[in-house]
DNA sequence: TAATATAATTTGAATATCAAAATATTTGAG
DNA sequence: CTCAAATATTTTGATATTCAAATTATATTA
């Protein structure tokens, strides 16, 4: 039997089904009106605490220029606040309102929801397994491409 | 062990990263022109074969307007060639150039060695697990989100 | 203090995307 | 056989995403 046809393509489908149910879930509820990446940019923000311009856009993997443009477009629609620092007056802080909060808190249960329903239909056996073999996917990102 | 937490984090991380790394390994190589949509358009309309704008479209969930548009840039970078169909003159067939070809097998490369990094870890008992462990998920997701 | 470095924003350009309108062609009902 | 409806694609107008390079403001350091 060839697994690594099988193998290639329940992946590639997998990857992408993935985005598609985050996609769609999120324009069924209560914040429609974010993207997929605003909705990443408020989780990398994250909850109860502010993060400067290019630590966000570092670890989001963007420029701070393209970061520049989101968060005008997140404040515009009020899920996110902008603050100049007291200590550094170049630097600028982002932190969610309380808006952004709920939307951080819903797209973490949806997180929570979909790792609960697949881990729910598998074995013990099996979940050690697909751990293992997710691991070894971002380790193979990681040493090869260096993320 | 708590296998909720590590799933949740391992996929956020690798979804997250996955196109990125997809796309910066693209950026290195011979292909370095492509964005990483159009190599997914370069891989669906695959090797040896003509298909039509609305076939390819809808394999890619994007409406035809915006295949044609990505086929003007592909044709203009020399990756892909436009006709029409002698049968039914309102249908345009595209189809990969030889450079669009040698684009083609370069990721299916990557694809391939992404593959072989997974599967060299597993033992033959685990491979077969795995595909079944991935396929349920897959249907899973099928049942649940409509997708 | 003046040069240099750092943080962020702005600008200009390309790609990506959709919905709706427009164009060309085929099909099917009468 | 003809004309309305259906189909395939492209065009248009709008918005989002992205980057690199230029610009602005502030901090650091020689």
């Amino acid at each position: 039997m060839d697994y690594r046809k099988s193998l290639n393509d329940i992946l590639v489908r997998l990857f992408a089904h993935v985005l598609d149910i985050e996609e769609k879930c999120l324009k069924k509820g209560e914040f429609s009106d974010l993207t997929i990446k605003e909705m990443h940019i408020i989780d990398s923000i994250g909850i109860e605490k502010e993060s400067s311009m290019s630590e966000t856009a570092k670890e989001l993997g963007i420029t701070s220029g393209t970061l520049t443009i989101a968060i005008d477009n997140l404040i515009r629609k009020g899920y996110v606040q902008r603050n100049r620092s007291k200590e550094d007056r170049r630097v600028v802080l982002v932190k969610l309102t309380e808006k952004g909060s709920r939307a951080y808190r819903a797209h973490e249960d949806f997180h929570k929801d979909l790792v609960a329903s697949v881990l729910e239909v598998l074995e013990d056996k099996e979940k050690g397994l697909l751990i293992k073999v997710l691991s070894n996917i971002d380790d193979f990102f990681k040493k090869k491409y260096h993320i």
